[in-house]
DNA sequence: CACCAGGCAAGTA
DNA sequence: TACTTGCATGGT
């Protein structure tokens, strides 16, 4: 399983080559860029950080202290902009409460206590965790979403219906811990999954490379 | 027109 | 534990 999973690796990177994730100028913004992003497209969370951006709200206490009528309406290019509003309040109160919005401070905290911290918050959820977790703050955890199910289900590596904590297991048994390659092979997934292993594409044809 | 996109929480049984 | 539903825009 070791080495197929590895071999998988350099296929999809000998293919995709290095997808540079995740596209964000801050660690914040790849907090915020993470609930944004939930069940959505990445050009629609685009167009939100960019309003956010506009208004100088990409900063902590500035979108904490920002009317939630305000920032629902910069953020609705990304959907669920009600809910979402809420959650980044959620997850702002946290990182003020307890880390003082110090990047450099949460950054310091161990895996398993952050990991627990971050799914304590109402709105974040085990892949919003891992991809902070992962993205922003350099922690080694492998992020599992719905591409991630899809592919190595078709794979027949996992089950179609395989639980979040029993797919990460897959990945975090059997490849060396490793920030820079959890990054690297979680984005490779989804870049495989989408050009080749759509929903609507169940099995696709021209597929060069057996991944679907 | 239908379907999908880098989920999560709350409700029901 | 195992379902179901609400949340919502923009692209194809």
């Amino acid at each position: 399983m070791k080495r197929k999973l590895n071999s998988i690796y350099h296929k999809l990177y000998s293919c995709f080559g290095a997808q540079h994730w995740w596209p964000a100028d801050s660690i914040f913004e790849i907090m915020v860029g993470a609930v944004l992003t939930q069940n959505t497209n990445w050009s629609n969370v685009e167009k939100a950080i960019e309003n956010l951006k506009k208004y100088k709200l990409l900063d902590p206490q500035r979108l904490y202290n920002a009317a939630n009528s305000k920032i629902a309406r910069l953020i609705r290019p990304a959907g669920y902009y009600n809910i979402k509003t809420q959650r980044l309040k959620e997850l702002l109160r946290f990182y003020i409460n307890n880390y003082g919005a110090n990047a450099r401070k949460i950054s310091a905290r161990g895996l398993t206590d952050l990991r627990r911290e971050l799914l304590s918050v109402k709105g974040v959820g085990p892949e919003t965790a891992d991809s902070i977790l992962l993205y922003a703050f350099n922690k080694p955890i492998f992020v599992i979403d719905s591409y991630t199910k899809r592919v190595f289900s078709r794979h027949k590596l996992l089950k179609e219906d395989a639980e979040y904590d029993e797919a990460q297991r897959l990945f975090m048994d059997n490849l060396t811990v490793d920030v820079k390659l959890f990054n690297e092979y979680h984005a490779l997934i989804v870049a495989v999954a989408k050009t080749y292993c759509s929903k609507s594409h169940p099995k696709c044809a021209v597929c060069p490379l057996d991944f679907c």
